[in-house]
DNA sequence: TATATTCTCGTCATACCGACGATAACCGCC
DNA sequence: GGCGGTTATCGTCGGTATGACGAGAATATA
């Protein structure tokens, strides 16, 4: 038995431009100094976990969790994982709508959206690497059977914006006929608001919002 | 900042005559004293996480994992979830196949396997009525998409004896016949070794092996 | 020998899915 | 206004998977 610090690191994504991005905060301070790492920092000494996560969410973006979607990820504690000592982080995965404008938390010197094909993982502080790969798995895997993916999208969005979330997650094309009808055939997935969008290109789209299932039955299978 | 005692607690599946049953221990010290818990403990100073899963479920129940299914669940720190202080916890699921005898640890009284439904879950130590079911709710998921019911058989098996895990598991009747045809015509679920059973009631049924495959594609769907 | 039990193979209707055609309804531009 | 470009939406068709169920095979047991 001994005593270890305890942290959450939050691995935020979001669609920016078509592309999956994730957020990142430049440390200000050592070890990993001048390194891109995940958000998070230290639980409270009378704080649940995942108070701590959604704290840590307000304060690195500026955003209530009501808007996305939050939930736990992994624990990671590899006796090395810090050179400070023992610390044990709780990883949380974060999905969010477009652009909440990011500003650096306390301890942080810089925070950003990155592309996810653009993040050098090797230069990542910590195992962030590893809890970031952790954290894209689980979103692809997710989005196959929960309606998750309209967490990437405002209140109200099209079937063709759900699409581009499917799309840029997964990072494959889909055929907008069939994605459609299995979109709106699927019961609870999405329910019609009634109201068109203008102004686009192209034909307006109809808006939708979340419907009441936390399940797809039969799920989103991705392309083979 | 602060610091806090990191515990694991392992939530140890198994079939008993066709029951999905769960390991418990009876504490012998306060806090709880006398109550089923979760078999646990205190991870060492330099071990990393799942070494201290594994190696907690080898001083519970005399297993090596290397014959049944190990991962990581969820982890839970609410503050005041063990009165001696701050103490947050990894929660491990192990999927075992039939009977291995349970031998108490060092700090256990006792140690017994308890039918699911048996359960009295209002007397559970600590928070471990909700680490038991987010188990059996991650198990229950799993055998949809994963071939991981085959861990809860022995290394040869027949096709009846997993369809008695899928039963047992989901609580529901599952048709042999279409069973039987999913199975093995799923790719890399289950490979056959050409030996048959000898012995047992009604026609000898074909034994056989696990299959390479990690995941099913389609998925094995529950009844509605 | 008869019966119960379980395994294994088939059949059939239905649901679902991938590929793709066709039309609708907007845009910007000439 | 007319025209091409773009996106949304509806349909069709064939292959595959699945649920419901029949039927026979191969054993143990009475």
């Amino acid at each position: 038995m001994f005593d270890s610090a305890v942290t959450v690191d939050l691995v935020v994504l979001t669609i920016r431009r078509d592309a999956l991005s994730v957020l990142l905060v430049k440390r200000g301070a050592p070890p990993y100094a001048g390194r891109w790492a995940l958000p998070g920092g230290f639980v409270g000494a009378a704080e649940d976990l995942p108070d701590a996560a959604v704290r840590e969410l307000r304060e690195e973006t500026g955003v209530h969790e009501t808007a996305g979607h939050l939930e736990q990820l992994a624990s990671y504690g590899a006796p090395d994982r810090d050179p400070r000592g023992r610390v044990v982080t709780i990883g949380y995965l974060a999905l969010l709508a477009d652009l909440p404008v990011p500003q650096a938390g306390t301890d942080a010197a810089e925070a950003a959206w990155h592309r996810l094909s653009d993040v050098d993982r090797d230069r990542l502080a910590f195992d962030h690497e590893r809890i970031l790969a952790d954290g894209v798995e689980r979103a692809r895997a997710k989005l196959e059977y929960s309606p998750l993916a309209a967490a990437f999208c405002p209140a109200e969005f099209t079937i063709g914006a759900l699409r581009e979330v499917y799309e840029a997650v997964w990072g494959t094309a889909l055929d907008p006929r069939n994605f459609h009808r299995k979109v709106t055939t699927t019961p609870g997935f999405v329910v019609p608001t009634g109201r068109w969008t203008t102004g686009e290109r192209g034909r307006p789209a109809q808006l939708y919002r979340r419907g009441p299932a936390t399940l797809l039955h039969p799920p989103m299978l991705r392309p083979a």
